[in-house]
DNA sequence: CTGTTAGCGCATTCAG
DNA sequence: CTGAATGCGCTAACAG
């Protein structure tokens, strides 16, 4: 166990009371000169320090910042956990990571645990937020700011971003290099944020007046695996010139699909992904890809909710940031004559273990 | 502010005394199925749930871990803290996430903070550890766990790997293959476990007789863009058959490093290298590298620091877990004949962002 | 300038 | 079977 050193013991140490050293030590005014110098050494000389415990206690609030996540498994949620470590480095609070592992039970378990005055408000990043979950939070009136919510019907304040308006930009960006087969690799079905990237895709072909081939539309759960599957078969099935995934890892493991199949990126397939997670720009060629501002998600998210801490009135409920379309190798114009469809339809299938 | 029902308001709601709803909640005998029943759903309609802080500060601990890790930035502390939150998950404990932004000195002043009773132990994943801080952890007399130390001097109890036995495995794998010329890119030099894994491969080689070029060593930071950039010069001016790398984000950029100087992989280069972060099965082909179980060793420091939180003994004070050879897809026997080295020695530049 | 009193919310001790 | 007193460590309000 933990060994303590108590305020009394200081004040004993420094023949004062108590009192004396909590007033010192939080640099209140009224102590002699000589006082003080007697109390700090004390408070030095054994290695004192506040108990948090107890001051929480008194005080009501605790200085933590609870954070539900996902998983800690993916760079997605992580880059943003980033952002709400960095913006609470420079504001004296400590972050209190909660896993939910994908479990809407665990979800509201641990929001329920942290809601026990353990943490002073609560991010949610990408919640599953059912209405227990919700009406939790609203019995004990904690401040919470959700971070890009699976729905966004949720009266709670969010911060979002700019799906469709992403993809739309990357679609008119592959049409304007003239593609016109282009395929569509969409993430996890009932993420709202999934509808929206599918639909800026498919509203920039129909207002180009470019046809959509529905073959060449699949649904994927977001992972590398499956992009290099799926991508694989659309290869083989339907070569399309372009591709457009719903996320980074799904863009990458087609990137990889093609290579296998003997196929150059980009010249005989341009490959756009969703995200700009790091390995994005940590491949070669350099994956061309949607740009979410996530690490700035999770500062904005945490100044947000600083605010509902310290009871300031919040700008907006929904803050959506925009995203950024990032030109960078896999994406070029199609290539005119088409290799001959040959014998390198067997694609090869990637010896990797695990998924995401 | 977040709203607080307290035991007295239970308590008056049912009718008893606080005592008693303390005693029904906490499933102690003595009350009456009555008391009970009218205690439990007093409690239910109030919403109540004990306040930590106090529950805390009355029991002298929290329930909660402290991790403290390098950042947040890379695969490589994450899937470490992975391992740490499935352990902690089965145990009714609470995370606490601290990144020392590789700064010693925040270090220790998130240390201290933890110390001062917000946490019941601590894990320190790939820490500085210098001595102000270690200091720190005795005073307090702080339950504390080492992961894969930077230096193995400091007397905490620890999780460690075998470094050595990896990468001589690993080389002794390439020199089966038939390879001679193999290159090595270092991790950060002032890491022991960067030494230790140099040394692997180095003996590897003497005991089979095989000269070391030392022109085919460079040292690197661990990042993907050193990787590229190193392998490229390599391949420009010494032609090795074969590299290792000291982590695998090295050997993703030398995969990619060969690509871009038109070499095939594996075939013309065989790429090596060491953890094994989810990426490395994730591309194509799939590296081959050293495993390193972070998981299991999050999980094991985890199940080591309980032990001391809870005054059991410790089997041991060093555990060190075993690598493993992950043989993919990136290593093979050297080409017979090395393909003329021609004008591709103008090796391209990825086009990527920022490092790590 | 410094000390005393009291209470944050809970749970342990001991009476009733 | 239940309740009243007590203290965990700290600090706000007041008194000296």
């Amino acid at each position: 166990m933990s060994d303590r050193v108590t305020i009394s013991q200081v004040a004993e140490e420094a023949g004062v009371s108590a009192m004396t050293v909590s007033n010192v030590l939080n640099g209140r005014p009224g102590a002699s000169e000589e006082t003080r110098r007697r109390v700090l050494d004390a408070a030095e000389r054994l290695g004192y320090q506040p108990n948090l415990s107890a001051r929480n206690l008194k005080a009501g609030r605790t200085g933590l910042i609870g954070v539900m996540t996902l998983d800690l498994t993916g760079q997605y949620g992580l880059e943003i956990v980033r952002g709400i470590a960095d913006e609470l480095a420079s504001d004296e609070r400590e972050m209190l990571i909660s896993a939910t592992y994908q479990e809407a039970v665990r979800e509201l378990e641990r929001t329920q645990f942290l809601a026990r005055g353990l943490v002073d408000g609560v991010l949610m990043v990408a919640p599953a937020l059912e209405d227990a979950t919700l009406e939790a939070l609203r019995r004990k009136n904690l401040p919470c700011v959700v971070i890009d919510p699976r729905r966004t019907d949720a009266s709670l304040p969010r911060v979002t971003v700019d799906n469709y308006g992403g993809t739309r930009q990357a679609a008119e960006h592959l049409l304007e290099l003239g593609h016109t087969r282009i395929a569509y690799i969409k993430g996890i079905a009932d993420l709202e944020s999934s509808e929206l990237r599918y639909k800026g895709f498919h509203d920039a072909l129909r207002l180009a007046g470019v046809d959509l081939d529905e073959r060449l539309v699949a649904e994927s759960d977001f992972t590398y695996t499956q992009g290099f599957r799926i991508t694989s078969a659309l290869i083989a099935e339907h070569r399309p010139t372009a591709l457009m995934a719903g996320g980074d890892l799904i863009a990458l493991g087609a990137v990889d699909a093609a290579r296998a199949c003997g196929l150059r990126v980009p010249d005989d397939l341009s490959v756009v992904g969703f995200d700009d997670l790091p390995q994005a720009a940590q491949t070669f060629p350099a994956l061309t890809t949607v740009r979410q501002p996530l690490h700035d998600m999770g500062k904005l998210g945490t100044r947000m909710l600083l605010s509902l801490i310290d009871g300031r009135p919040l700008l907006m409920e929904n803050m959506q940031m925009p995203t950024d379309l990032i030109v960078r190798g896999t994406t070029a114009p199609p290539a005119d004559a088409l290799p001959a469809a040959g014998e390198e339809d067997e694609c090869a299938t990637p010896s990797h273990g695990d998924d995401q």
